[in-house]
Order: structure tokens, then sequence, then C-alpha cells
DNA sequence: GTCTATAGGTAGATAGAC
DNA sequence: GTCTATCTACCTATAGAC
């Protein structure tokens, strides 16, 4: 049916654009992956045009991030650095999970400026601020104390620095693992006078 | 002289690449910022093809980079956060210098994978080397001292992150400023047991 | 070395049969 | 909705005069 081909098509074009990024695929490589005739021109029954379907792939898969169910955090015996050592390695996790499309909204930044916009004043600034009141929650040391606003963004940064460095070098990118990563950032926010 | 046009082209390169991407300008338009007449070949007597211009390019920054000499640090009368403040705030500003160069090097690592790990395997793997140094040097807390490389790692990773999202989103991307977050940062990283 | 002119290739998008 | 066929636009790269 016709739905479905338009989600096998976004499909494939996620694929597609992670792998060899948006401006270096052509729309009949999309046709073929999406199982279409390529040169045909039944991309076009579905999207006025590769701008569109970027537009809706986009929509989609923020969307799909957005209805994501925070995993319940489990308190039972663990000390602050512990429950931190948690949430960092869960939003990792969440982070890769998101690779294919932040991939994509780096390269398309200068084509649609509105959606970087909308991205920074609903995803980065609730990250800050979620980031903040689990720091707060956690027993923190002053300098958290002191300016617990810049401490949540250098959370934030740290994370998606380290997830950056591992998907451009296409590995961990030093010898420092994720979990040995999340120990050392949680610990530096937790522990201290 | 021809030395002097190959130049200016790959000035003009830098310039447009970092602005719109690399795929997105056609030699045209570089031969027209470089001052010779678009649309003439007259890019091809100094490059065979973009690739080739691309690679002299990224060849000549990153030697640049490469080259710059550190400033001296200045340690009087400074306890050891303000020394690491002072640290991460020419880091930042270095860092920024590089931002056309980045773009560069992010958006073409599909098609140079050599590159990329030439990268890594110096500039990255120096950042922690030094980094690591630095921050032992400052009297640090049981949390670095347990960890010094993952402590590094830490720092690197929000500067990168910290970078990343003001380039990204044109602007500082929430209400921290660059010195507020080298502060908060340094704070974490030499205060505590 | 730079120009005018152009060949040749690739990708976006449409027309019309089925 | 999907196909075959094709039109158009743009871009890379070359030829040959100056």
């Amino acid at each position: 049916m016709a739905t479905g081909t338009r989600d096998r098509v976004i499909d494939a074009a996620l694929a597609l654009f992670a792998e060899r990024g948006v401006a270096a695929v052509p729309v009949t490589a999309i046709e073929a992956a999406a199982g279409l005739a390529a040169g045909s021109g039944a991309f076009y029954r579905h999207f006025r045009n590769k701008t569109e379907l970027v537009d809706a792939l986009v929509d989609r898969e923020l969307a799909r991030a957005r209805d994501r169910v925070p995993p319940a955090r489990d308190e039972a015996g663990s000390d602050a650095t512990e429950l931190l050592v948690t949430r960092l390695r869960a939003d990792l996790d969440f982070l890769r999970e998101l690779g294919p499309l932040i991939h994509i909204l780096v390269s398309e930044r200068r084509r649609n400026p509105e959606l970087v916009e909308r991205l920074r004043s609903t995803a980065f600034e609730a990250s800050i601020e979620s980031g903040m009141a689990e720091v707060l929650s956690l027993a923190p040391p002053r300098a958290v104390r002191d300016d617990p606003e810049a401490a949540a963004q250098v959370m934030l940064s740290a994370m998606v620095g380290f997830f950056l460095a591992e998907e451009y070098y296409g590995r961990p990118a030093g010898p420092v693992s994720a979990e040995r990563f999340a120990r050392a950032l949680a610990a530096l926010l937790t522990s201290g006078p």
C-alpha cells in the first residue's frame, strides 16, 4: 500500500544518508534500496523532492526520539556516583541510537536553520535543565553547587564530545572506554566538599 | 605568479567550504572567489581536481595548526583553578580558529578515512596526554588522581562538546558563557579532596 | 597562465503507458 | 502506484586561442 512504500522510502533513505551523507545519495539509489526501480520516478509519487523527504525523515525520527520512555531508575543500594554512572551510560546508549539522525541534522544545518533553532530551544535546553536537576539531587560537591547550570552544561558537553569522537573516529577514540569515561565524569560531579 | 594564485585558490576555497560545505561549492565558484573567470578551467592549472584541492587545503591548514606556538603561561599569583581556566580559555580560542578546518574534516571523513586516523592518532592522543600532565600538575582532587587519563578525556570531551554546540547552533547554545563554562570545568577538575 | 567555448556525465524531475 | 523514457540543469574537466 501507499503508506507502506512511503515509510520504506524513509527507512532506506535513513540508512543511506547515515552511511554516505545526504548530498551523496541520489534519488535513484533511494528508489533501488526501497525496492523500486532505480530511475523510475516512483519516488516522486510520495515526496515532491529530496528536500521534502529529508524534512519528513527528520520529523519522524525526532518524534520517535521525543516519545522515548526514559528507563525507571533503581536506587536500591547505590550511592550518588553509581546512580549517575547508570544515568550517563543510558544517555550514551540513547545518543548512539540517535547517531544516524544526528549526522543528518549536522549535514543539513545550513539548508534548514529553523530546524536547528527548534532543536536548540527544546532538546538542548531541556537537557541542561534535567541534567541540573539530576546532579543537584545527588549531594553534589561545592563546585557543582556554585553554578549548577554550568556544571550541567559541562556534563552534557562531555557526553556529546565523547559520543562524537567515537562516531567520528569510527571507534573508541582512545584507551578510555565508555564505562571508564562515565565513571570519571560521575566521580567529578559527585565527589568533593 | 603561479604559487600566488594557488594559495589564493586555497584561501578562497577554505572560506567557501566552511560556509557552504565542500560538496555544495562548484569549482566555478572557487575560481570566481579567487579572482579567476568562473567557468574558465584556470583552476585546473593548479589542481588536478577538487579532491586534490581539498587534500592540499587540509595539509596546509593542519601544518599551520601544528606549528602554532602555545602561549607561555604566567603563573604569578594564580591558584590551580585560575591557571586551568586560563588554559581552557586559550584552548577554546584555538578551537575557534580551527573551526573552518574542522567542518571540512568532518564532512570529508568518509572520502578520506586515512586522514581521520592520522588525526586521531596524533591530535587526539596528544591532547589527552598533555591534558593529563596539565591537570596532574595542579594538585588535583581524588576523582582525578584515581584515573587521570579518563579525567583528561572528560576535559577534552567537554571542551570539544562545548565548542561544537557553539558552532552548530551558530551562537552560545545556552545561557552559560564560555567564561562560565571554563570556570565550572576547571573547578570540577581542581577542587575536592 | 588565463581566457572562451564546449564536451560529457550525473542527478533531479516530469510525461505518459500500464 | 510503478514502470520506461526523456528533458533539463548543473557541474567537472578538457581543447585550443591568446
